[in-house]
DNA sequence: CAGAAGGTGAAATGAATGTTTCGTCTTGAT
DNA sequence: ATCAAGACGAAACATTCATTTCACCTTCTG
């Protein structure tokens, strides 16, 4: 495992905000001289530390204003119905996040969707439609409070 | 509001997955000329559609391996508990998402946390210690299926 | 049909960028 | 205390980049 000095920090810390600095603007934020921060990013990135830069679009602005957040019971355990599951939610691109859950449920699902009517669709065709699911609970997000990629380092 | 055409669709999509493209990377990407290309991101830009540009980090390269969801119910919904129990979210660090939510809960956490010390700790010093908080439910992430920034144009 | 308005690609610009080399300094092991 | 190994900052390099200008083309408007 890779261990990381203080420079290393700000390093991830700066870059983590904006992915969009230079060796010599980094350089100047995190106090160190461009070329040894170049060496350290290439460091990172190569211990799989530093992935790959993105830049964020906020879903409301491409009116995917409606955070929904559904748990998922499965009819069965078995691994062949998961790993189809896991495909059809792999493929559908307003289902942003999905996490394998302790408790009642099975999976905790993340989607960014238009509206009620988008959602409905969704849920209905491509979530309920699959043989495997048992049951559905929906939470809608009235807000967002918060929303950050910042990982504390 | 800003009305996309198929170009600007190209592009968003591009530079969410990429931000680190070039004008004429990016031009080679969505098959236009560069200038064209510098001219449109400058706008999407300028209309608040493309965000800051950022470096992903994944939470368990920094040893931040264990996803929480934890609900939160208020003793009160008055707007100045709401708020002041905001700012202690807003600070700390290892709360990456926060919304205010549909049904039996007022909260739904996201937490990235080292293990179940940390989140014990967080747990009750943070967020249960806070003066308006009536009740907490937790759920871990087993494993991440999914996991995008990725919002479909 | 005429003409304005705006978007387009090619080319040109100077500035900024990534990347390497080198001599020095720090550090940890013996 | 000595030595080797590695990290450091400064300087130099060619390359690539963002940004502007210009002539052309499309597309609406009247």
């Amino acid at each position: 495992m890779f261990r990381l000095d203080d420079l290393d920090e700000r390093i991830v810390s700066a870059l983590q905000r904006d992915g969009s600095l230079s060796s010599a603007a980094l350089a100047e934020v995190v106090n160190a001289s461009p070329a040894s921060c170049w060496r350290r990013v290439k460091a990172l990135e190569e211990a799989g530390i530093l992935g790959p830069t993105v830049r964020i679009v906020k879903p409301e602005s491409l009116g995917r204003g409606l955070d929904v957040f559904c748990q998922i019971r499965m009819k069965s355990q078995d691994a062949a119905a998961r790993m189809d599951f896991q495909r059809v939610l792999e493929a559908e691109p307003t289902i942003l996040e999905v996490y394998s859950i302790s408790g009642e449920w099975d999976y905790l699902l993340h989607l960014a969707v238009r509206g009620m009517a988008d959602y409905e669709e969704i849920l209905m065709h491509r979530i309920l439609a699959h043989h495997s699911v048992a049951q559905a609970s929906s939470v809608f997000a009235l807000r967002r409070v918060k929303h950050t990629n910042v990982v504390p380092v």
